[in-house]
DNA sequence: CCCTCTTTTTTCGTGAAGCGAAACACGGTC
DNA sequence: GACCGTGTTTCGCTTCACGAAAAAAGAGGG
């Protein structure tokens, strides 16, 4: 493989790829020997490698047989990807849609433990200067995207949710009885709506994207300024719902439970 | 996570797995910074893992918004590994049913360019001393396990196959007309059969185990001594086809193309 | 348009630590 | 009981990974 040119290269790191690369491509568990033979690399440096592989749970190592496979972590990880990949390409196009159909920015984020984080962002006006960015994180109490989420969530996992009532603007919910009426509301109505709680004089409402069991894995919201939104929220919450339901079919039928 | 006491663990791989699972555990394609105010770890450290993971394929590195994130080759690994864990394990109580049905020794196996590799094995005797091991490999024309796969092989597929028809008893199959038989038979019949082919007095017969798109992925088999395996043809070809039937319909539905 | 701040890339010398030969231990097999 | 073919362990020698700090490349903002 390609190791000279990579500048940057760790060589440790890169050999210890190859090895996983060639225990995760076959179908049986692989002994030590057998790797040494397939890749021709030291026998002491591809047992490190296994054994590091295997402390970091990304391979399990089968003692009795002196075997080594892919481990339950790495399964994992490859869960967790393969939804979130599929969420993010399947929800691209639908994204633009809602921003060319609206012009209005438009958003999507997943639950990450107290927070939501914004995956894609389409903004239609860039002269804005407040929108987020991929990657950053908002509560889930003073946005939309946060109460649609929280408002299909289990019972108990809404109660567990760690929210701390921060305040973000002098309108931003503030006790957990407002919060639970806000999202006893989005889950009546199918579409959570939030006016200026997160920044002032920006509305949003947002719609959760469940999997195929139900459990709602991402969020898409469109926002704009009030003024502007009050007029559109009917039809806006009608296309998110519609954008929401084909992303949901298009997703893989894989659970993921305790895995966030 | 665990990283003293393991006394053979390489730490720059154990450190860059800890990158790859927090860049894979992210919905969104992440950036040097972000990784690193997460993980607390040098800047210069994580750069170069990120290139050294990207070199790899492991990681996909997004240079016009430099950002990271899971790549193809990881994807690929996983798709293969999700089959291949399933296979084995929905395969495991089909196994334990057969050879306790007809107390003689019970096999899986995938292709792996021109042969067949074992990847679980049943002994009801163990006596035997030939036997073959898990990862072991055989040619594809004097198993029944490789020509019930190359029976289901799409047809270009099997003209590219690299058969080298190396004799491994008197009987082995030894030219193309007559592994074209063999192999067109076993499509026709369902099963393949092989006698003393592979191993002098080792009657085999075998069945494909097709994925949901009816690509052969595996096949599975029964051996016995070829005077035993007289009376019991049509009983185990019945047995093994339900058995694989079985396999099939619990595997994930996921397609792996050129992914092997 | 230039200036400034942020983020990524490059350089470089030091010393921690990864490397692999070889020796050891263990479990089968003849 | 001696002999493979395994997987571990040890150990001394460099190697090569590390991270500070500087340079380059972008992104805003005045």
């Amino acid at each position: 493989m390609s190791k000279a040119g990579d500048q940057y290269a760790v060589l440790p790191v890169a050999k210890a790829m190859q090895v996983f690369a060639y225990v995760a491509s076959q179908a049986h568990d692989v002994t030590l020997t057998e790797v040494v033979q397939a890749l021709d690399m030291p026998k002491t440096t591809v047992f490190r490698y296994l054994q590091t592989l295997s402390a970091a749970g990304l391979f399990s190592h089968n003692i009795e047989q002196d075997r080594y496979g892919v481990g339950e972590r790495f399964r994992e990880l490859a869960r967790l990807d393969a939804v979130y990949h599929s969420l993010r390409s399947t929800a691209q196009g639908e994204l633009d849609k809602l921003v060319g159909g609206f012009r209005e920015t438009v958003n999507l984020a997943v639950l990450s433990r107290s927070d939501i984080v914004y995956v894609d962002i389409r903004e239609a006006n860039r002269s804005q200067r407040f929108q987020a960015r991929i990657g950053h994180r908002n509560p889930i109490h003073s946005t939309s995207l946060g109460k649609a989420i929280a408002a299909f969530l289990p019972e108990e996992q809404v109660q567990g949710l760690p929210v701390n009532f921060e305040p973000r603007t002098y309108r931003t919910v503030a006790d957990a009885r407002t919060f639970r009426r806000h999202v006893d509301d989005a889950r009546r109505r199918g579409y959570a709506i939030e006016i200026g709680e997160n920044e002032d004089g920006i509305a949003c409402i947002g719609v959760p994207i469940l999997d195929g069991y139900g459990y709602p894995i991402a969020a898409v919201s469109l926002s704009a300024p009030d003024n502007r939104m009050k007029t559109l929220v009917d039809r806006a919450a009608e296309a998110l719902q519609e954008a929401s339901r084909r992303i949901t079919a298009a997703l893989p039928q894989i659970s993921l439970r305790g895995g966030v």
